[in-house]
DNA sequence: CGAAAATTTGACATGACTCAACTGGAGTGG
DNA sequence: CCACTCCAGTTGAGTCATGTCAAATTTTCG
């Protein structure tokens, strides 16, 4: 799980071994069930996680009651509810594990720490945010852009197996379409 | 200018007054006319804006030659292609002054000499990406959630003034809906 | 095996788009 | 300062992607 951290920290600025044990020391190995709960609605996000295995849905209850995903987390990426991590708000998301599901998990106080002891880090997050705002843009053009259509048929080029490991009806609803309608757009391919 | 950053700089981050010239020294001031390009399709984005007076929007032509608005950027904020700047790859995306425009920009290059100096604005940097990663997302539940309608009348309700300072088929464009379709709307209200 | 959950199917409804024509106001040049 | 042009905005007819609802079917899993 260490060694996992290092490859993933080392991506982005290089860290030696003892940075990443000091690092390391700040953060809270958790395992969930599939379907148990990192985050509920109206909770206080104070955590940061990064998957080291699994994979978590981030989604909310819409004006109709149903599920909106937002989005999927999987290994080696970094989830958190940032609305309400930053502003210290309560949650209206979920973060749900749909397999079981690993995380090493740091508290904003303890990720303030660790950015005194250890600035490069600060460095680091920096730069995996403005990663994941690159992201998000893309991922908004494509909605904006594209037909439920396209869309799918993107998400089936670039993540072929993710089909297999998500329910159709989640993956219509990351879409942004209904099942019904995925159902129509699988069946005339 | 150089107090309007200070002001903006420690909605953040407490910088003292030498920290700010030190800063400010990176810094080079444009203006823009109304109609200029701060960037150009092709282009590649070198270079992070703080607007301290005017309007700008970023857009791009989509698929079928219309112009698309992904964002307007006003005054105390920082715009940029963030795509472009981060991974050095042409910019799909134009800024353009709407209005007389003044900015202090910053490359790539002298920005990574202030975080050596001042490892402060690094922390401000990941701070602001944060926000405007939230600031993204929001956007983005409005466009999944809402229709477009419902988008309008949520920008009105939020900038009253903006309708004023901009035309009706740049809104349209914004709000993703055609401008015969905004006429409409504002027809039936 | 049986119940509950997920998926499919079909009929119908609608929000938003396209295209084309029209209106009105803002510049511009003679 | 008028006439002309051009661009933004409006209107209306027709169309299409996608949604809703309800029922039928299939799959999952205790």
């Amino acid at each position: 799980m260490k060694q996992q951290l290092h490859n993933y920290l080392n991506r982005y600025v290089t860290f030696s071994e003892e940075e990443v044990n000091l690092f390391y020391n700040y953060l809270t190995p958790k395992t969930f069930q599939k379907k148990e709960y990192l985050l509920k609605e109206g909770d206080l996000c104070k955590d940061k996680f990064f998957i080291t295995e699994g994979l978590v849905r981030i989604y909310k209850i819409d004006l109709k009651g149903k599920e909106k995903i937002a989005h999927f987390g999987i290994e080696n990426w970094w989830t958190t509810n940032m609305e309400s991590y930053i502003l210290e708000q309560p949650s209206q998301l979920y973060i749900q594990a749909l397999e079981n599901t690993s995380v090493l998990s740091i508290s904003k106080t303890n990720l303030e720490k660790a950015f005194k002891k250890l600035p490069k880090l600060e460095r680091m997050f920096r730069i995996i945010t403005e990663n994941m705002f690159v992201a998000i843009e893309r991922k908004n053009e494509l909605y904006m852009k594209f037909s439920g259509k396209d869309r799918y048929q993107n998400l089936v080029d670039r993540i072929p197996d993710f089909a297999q490991r998500v329910p159709q009806y989640m993956i219509a609803s990351y879409l942004d379409i209904t099942p019904e309608y995925l159902s129509e757009i699988r069946k005339n391919k």
